[in-house]
DNA sequence: TACAATTAATTTGCATACAAATTAATTGAA
DNA sequence: TTCAATTAATTTGTATGCAAATTAATTGTA
């Protein structure tokens, strides 16, 4: 029956399934990124380093939507690893450039496998895949514009 | 052009967008949860125990694919707030039976407000809201059942 | 009935995640 | 030109998140 309290079930929450997945997709990532030294967010500076291979804090940050006070330490053991380099810039020594290193660059080849294994991990169809992509975009792209 | 290391690009990741959409709607939701003095895990948890007066960690944990480890001190600041009470069971002490409080219950009216803020916000329509749902749950069939 | 195996919850250790406060450098306006 | 406002990064404090180790209770079996 219904109830005035529908909207607090859980059943009828779109957050939690997409809480739930982050975390459970993230955590299969796991035991591949171990090979590679590396933990979720870490690869996913790596990714956008492969891309970018300079870059510095507050760009990072504007990119991946990642708060500058989880990069600033994030990054430290990405450069004790010896993947990136952190360098203020001497224009404005505000600025932090950071570049990624020939052992970071070379780490590509190695990453490889990862997509791979988190493609049969999820096992969508394409179409669901493509789907759930494109709405998960737009929503982004509604949650920030609200932002302001 | 193409490269053999396009797998590995942001744009072409299914995980990030989840990611950071996870990331980004439970943000937003901290302001609404703040007046209810909860943060998004305690408020997943308390809408598990409006729908379930009473329960056990691990019956928690199973349900929301919360870890235990997570769970413990979570609970402990539950109740706390008053909202909750631990007590270890009689019949077998190696379970806590955790029961909501009347205070508990009574949070429940405040908290109508959040889901209708949430929809606001995230601003999807309906049809896109519910295949989001629907791929959403499947994605996590099919990561659970491969868990074995 | 001993006691090894199992189970439930807790603790430990490490890595985010982010708001708010702080620090240091740069900019801009009186 | 000076100094208040702004900006970039770091630090601080609190709360997850989870694997692995630990603790305590119960179960199953020789």
């Amino acid at each position: 029956m219904e109830s005035k309290y529908d909207s607090l079930k859980l059943e009828n929450q779109l957050c939690f399934p997409i809480y739930l997945c982050s975390k459970e997709i993230i955590r299969r990532y796991t035991p591949f990124l171990d090979k590679l030294d590396l933990t979720y967010t870490q690869y996913i500076v790596m990714m956008y380093f492969w891309e970018k291979q300079k870059s510095n804090v507050k760009e990072i940050s504007k990119s991946l939507l990642i708060d500058s006070g989880t990069l600033t330490p994030l990054l430290k053991k990405l450069e004790k690893k010896g993947y990136i380099k952190r360098v203020r810039s001497t224009i404005d020594e505000r600025n932090l450039e950071v570049t990624i290193t020939e052992k970071g660059m070379n780490l590509r080849e190695d990453a490889l496998i990862v997509p791979k294994k988190m493609k049969e991990c999820i096992k969508l169809d394409e179409e669901d895949a493509k789907t759930l992509y494109k709405i998960m975009y737009q929503l982004l792209y509604n949650i920030e514009k609200e932002e302001k």
